[in-house]
DNA sequence: TTTTTGACGTCGC
DNA sequence: CGCGACGCCAAAA
């Protein structure tokens, strides 16, 4: 799929777009789509999607975008996101009735512990799958 | 505009 | 094995 070059301003020499239109960036879209590709049962991490995007440590920009990934359409898998640990590290930014600990097990993820059980045998690497 | 922050990761001690 | 510092870069204040 073809990357799309936008930059924030896009436009004119606007600095800011108040209004919750604002496109985002395709860092953000980027690190979306490789989310969207994990696998129901498949869980990734934030260094992972950062070095399949070319930027080893650029883990927290990933973070970052999954911070705005509640408003992207089509949803993002983001409860498939966990940090090196296999730590479930955004489960407080989940809404309340679809906690993110559910949400894996209803994949078929054991969680104990705020942690994914066997996380390295679930761990779903893009650098290997999408074949970099 | 500059400064702060952040759902991380690695390295040093 | 735990804790602190640094890196990285974009968005929000």
């Amino acid at each position: 799929m073809p990357r799309k070059k936008k930059t924030t301003s896009e436009g004119k020499g606007n600095q800011v777009m108040p209004l919750a239109n604002a496109a985002p960036s395709d860092f953000f879209e980027d690190v979306f789509d490789v989310v969207r590709q994990v696998p129901a049962g498949r869980v990734t991490t934030y260094g992972a999607i950062a070095a399949y995007l070319g930027s080893r440590r650029s883990a927290r920009m990933v973070g970052w975008a999954m911070n705005a990934s509640h408003h992207a359409f089509p949803a993002v898998p983001a409860q498939r996101v966990v940090n090196r640990q296999g730590l479930l590290s955004g489960k407080h930014h989940f809404p309340s009735d679809k906690p993110m600990e559910v949400q894996l097990r209803a994949e078929g993820v054991e969680v104990r512990e705020d942690q994914v059980v066997d996380f390295a045998r679930h761990f779903w690497d893009p650098t290997i799958a999408l074949g970099l």
